[in-house]
DNA sequence: TCAAAAGTGTTATCCTTACACCCATGT
DNA sequence: ACATGGGTGTAAGGATAACACTTTTGA
């Protein structure tokens, strides 16, 4: 009950990454941030009228959107990294962590505050849909430069690192590794965010299209981890359901599917493994607005969670292999 | 700066559950409880001078056990159950969460405070290496018994939900579920905890060689969490090897993954596995103890981090399907 | 010589991947 | 008629699961 007691208190803080789809596109819900860079994501403390931290979280977040949360996930809980350098009896005062979640929502509708963006805004290198993005060379170039002559250990190790996150050459692309991609990145200094943290002046060739938006504090990290848990879990749990309006054609589905993993998916594949996990079921309607052939219009069977031991959409891509 | 903000502060526990194999047993380190159930997980407050979440665990567990510990992984965050019921202002002043982590060493030295116990103690559903275990078949029955007759729809899902996660009838045994497993028996009231926690008796039908050991507070689930996680992830990542000395058989490492996983596994296909995998390379050695033939011995090659996308040891059980 | 555990070879089966092709609608 | 997207059948390849069998030690 002495000082020691309350001295060992900290304030969490609760933090969101809501995802949507719409047209093809991920979004991620944002708020403006008064700090520089002035892009974060929703996050409120946890107060003491909160049941739980998940009641809280999505108090906080209704408070700021139109819908009510659907599916939401724990992620990862962060000890606060600014605190960690200062002396103890000062981080104290100030310590903070900050346990995050993943959300997902099916309606894309503008929210009262913040907006929703495109996700690939924070990751272009992640995008591989339409094949190799343009973010991808200049980044690799100064990856490269970064790792310095393949001489010594220390370049090696780089340069391997490199290779294997990022799938150059005959190593493959692994879509899931957005953090371990996300955090080189941030170790060779080509995110702004590397520099802020230093409290130095991010040098003036970092190119936003090139190195992606950057996010207050370490959020963009948060979302690295997210989009990282996301695509490995759409694998095996029907999550991807929860961004799908209640009725919907296959070819949504797998334009959702691709969005959210950022590559290309085999058509004729992708359908029967819905088909054979039987995750959907038919309507009997019809959607007349494809341009083509109309589609039969599906909605998503809740059953399947009862029955199958890991259903789940699992993406074969189109192309295989590695990317320049 | 004013009350609000001291309000919003909670404590913060760092528990870890630190688990070690030897000679086929897997094994979590416990230490005493004051109250009633005695058995806990090692745990602290964060406190002041902790640079990280993880260097603050570490510090932690290592105040009590010889061996620092190698491997740690973030496990889950929980929000207090007990004090979620109590008024908000009361509630604000105990609030507390706890972070847990997952933790792998390699020795099972006795440990200078508290001790190493089988973790099948604490859930003698959960091991299927010698076939049914004993206490299943009891538990299935009460299990039924407390879903009652199938007529009413609420008991059919919960006969559902008992079928698919115990893996009875033509369900498969998904070794994976442990947490799933304990949640059904806490909804059911057939662990202790289920009691305890809403501060009434457990009925004197409750044996501990069905039900297994108590823990305190919710650290049985938290147990629970771990041996889920590990369960899965021995099969994408080579975690399994943190639990190995230096030099081992391919026996010993099939049992070390029999140990955790809970099931008989396929000798021929374990060893082509490891060996396709690039898991392990000779030492030049072989191992005399035997008992038959001498076995060589290998060391992880952890090379294969780099060389692979996603490492590990793919469980294929000797037996497959469902249990009574 | 036999038990016990290490270690190997081969085959059947399923799942994944890929290719080629047909169907229904709007313009 | 043809462009566009929806929808289907089937074959090749690889990974997995299961089988039977040989080898090397200690008692």
């Amino acid at each position: 009950m002495g000082s020691r007691d309350r001295e060992s208190r900290v304030r969490v803080d609760l933090t969101a990454v809501v995802i949507a789809v719409r047209e093809g596109t991920p979004c991620v819900l944002t708020v403006e941030a008064s700090a520089q860079p002035a892009i974060a994501l929703p996050s409120g403390p946890l107060e003491p009228g909160h049941q739980s931290l998940q009641s809280g979280l999505r108090s906080w977040v209704e408070r700021q959107t139109q819908h009510p949360l659907g599916y939401v996930e724990q992620l990862y809980t962060f000890g606060d990294r600014a605190t960690a350098q200062l002396e103890p009896d000062v981080a104290s005062q100030q310590k903070a962590i900050s346990i995050t979640y993943l959300a997902l929502v099916a309606s894309t509708d503008p929210p009262r505050q913040g907006r929703w963006r495109n996700w690939y805004d924070f990751f272009p290198w992640e995008d591989m849909r339409a094949g190799v993005p343009a973010a991808r060379d200049p980044l690799l170039k100064r990856l490269k430069s970064w790792a310095g002559k393949p001489g010594r250990p220390t370049n090696k190790r780089r340069l391997e690192r490199a290779r294997l996150t990022f799938g150059i050459g005959d190593a493959p692309w692994d879509e899931e590794r957005v953090l371990e991609r996300y955090e080189l990145l941030y170790e060779a200094g080509l995110v702004p965010e590397a520099f802020v943290d230093r409290g130095t002046q991010p040098p003036s060739r970092i190119n936003n299209a090139v190195s992606g938006l950057p996010m207050v504090s370490d959020h963009r990290r948060i979302l690295a981890t997210a989009i990282s848990r996301l695509r490995a879990k759409i694998k095996y749990r029907p999550v991807l359901f929860e961004l799908m309006p209640p009725a919907f054609t296959l070819s949504e589905l797998q334009k959702t599917a691709e969005a959210l993993s950022g590559i290309p998916l085999h058509k004729q594949n992708f359908r029967r493994l819905i088909a054979q996990q039987g995750l959907v079921e038919e309507t009997g309607e019809v959607a007349m607005d494809t341009g083509g052939r109309p589609a039969k219009l599906v909605r998503f069977r809740r059953e399947v969670t009862l029955e199958r031991p890991a259903p789940g959409v699992r993406v074969s891509a189109t192309r295989r292999g590695s990317y320049p």
